[in-house]
DNA sequence: AAAACTATGTGATATTATTCACAACAAATC
DNA sequence: GATTTGTTGTGAATAATATCACATAGTTTT
């Protein structure tokens, strides 16, 4: 086994990848190769297996990887058979669609707090949540209800004095929405996710087709036609 | 100027982040040197210098970077500057809270169109959109109204039917939202987000954190606890 | 049971991305 | 105007990641 090695963050992604094609898969699908999973999910089939080796001989050559098992697997290094209780911060449009978004339930990721600036009664209740408690209670929910992730969906202006409280709260990782870069401490693992970003690195792409280095002045910025 | 490479697109995402610190900074503040974006954003100064370089040389030696001037070249190599139309496709939760982000106006992108299973009239409008919508007028409006990027939003169980439509639409490039790696093909740029995603790499990161490190061996490797 | 096929696991190699280290330059101070 | 301080831009070194290529092993066919 390929033990000797770390597994690198990019590794760890994509299993996650991996995971949702298998559970898309039908019930009569018992194997699965490197080939096939690398061309639905436009990867080299090499990388796949490197990636899987990482954790264990999953694979059986000659043959490929039985889907049950792998999906066993990684769910397992993932951590996912473990439940996580959420907390989200900030309940406006954003928040709410995450607090009723399916997907988290089916991978054990349990909502059991909401915390906004205006309190509220909810009902009917999401997930585990009956109300949306004031942010001042935060610190001691987080400690009371056990939370490990706290979900950020604060608008930006607020950040700055909710990510104190937060940072501090005792939780053990942050998704942060809110669009500026919160950074990890020792312990607390931050991860920001900008939905600007995603729209802007797009803009750029376009950006690169749009001028076909007719514009000198474009020139000038040394924009990779080939990069897209 | 170190315009001989392409730039990384690890560059290009960064680039966002740093537009994003500097309109954050006060009206006040003219300068901005490497070393502070860097301490702020978590990164080296040295690749803060040399993202920006792949673009041209914006900085002053022994003083900075100017922030307006910054600011001004950042927009135009993101095509920041350039108006993008940008249409919806599923108006649930998520869609909703997207069409209503007021980040995406300030970036220059604008909402006018808005498309779901279930058309609907919108009172007030949401963007330039006065409804939703029915999905079948997807290919026609995306015409008339040269939409550029489309914003995927969908369940995952109609991502298949709805994705044959959105990539032969005519659209550039597409943000897709729902849990399904959509591929990219020669016309169509797709960038795909996962919030399951997200959330189970931060489930690996605690994973390895709740398994207690009782063998110093098991840092060098790496592995989970629970897989050895 | 040998040959032909298929698919894994991985050492070697290639590619991409980050960091170091320092020359080149700008401003401030003596 | 020489010296000190500060900061960029970048070649070189390093690190991280991805791909190639093939030995190894399971399966099927003859």
């Amino acid at each position: 086994m390929n033990t000797k090695l770390i597994p690198p963050q990019a590794t760890v992604k994509r299993l996650s990848i991996y995971l949702r094609f298998l559970n898309s898969l039908g019930k009569d699908i018992k194997m699965v190769s490197s080939q096939e999973l690398a061309k639905k999910l436009a990867l080299n089939p090499a990388q796949v297996r490197k990636d899987l080796a990482y954790f264990g001989d999953f694979g059986k050559r000659g043959v490929g990887y039985s889907v049950k098992k792998l999906k066993e697997q990684i769910n397992k290094i993932l951590g996912l058979h473990k439940t996580r209780n959420v907390g989200i911060v900030g309940i406006g449009r954003l928040g709410m669609a995450l607090a009723c978004y399916p997907g988290f339930e089916k991978k054990n990721f349990k909502v059991c707090a909401l915390f906004d600036k205006v309190p509220k009664a909810l009902s009917p209740k999401i997930g585990e949540a009956t109300e949306i408690l004031d942010i001042t209670h935060l610190p001691k929910v987080v400690k009371d209800k056990d939370i490990e992730i706290l979900i950020l969906t604060v608008p930006v202006e607020a950040i700055k004095e909710i990510s104190d409280m937060v940072m501090t709260s005792g939780v053990k990782a942050v998704l942060n929405f809110a669009p500026f870069k919160l950074l990890s401490t020792e312990d607390v693992h931050v991860h920001n996710v900008d939905l600007s970003t995603e729209l802007e690195f797009l803009s750029y792409s376009l950006n690169l087709k749009d001028s076909p280095k007719e514009d000198p002045a474009e020139e000038l910025y040394g924009i990779p036609t080939q990069l897209l």
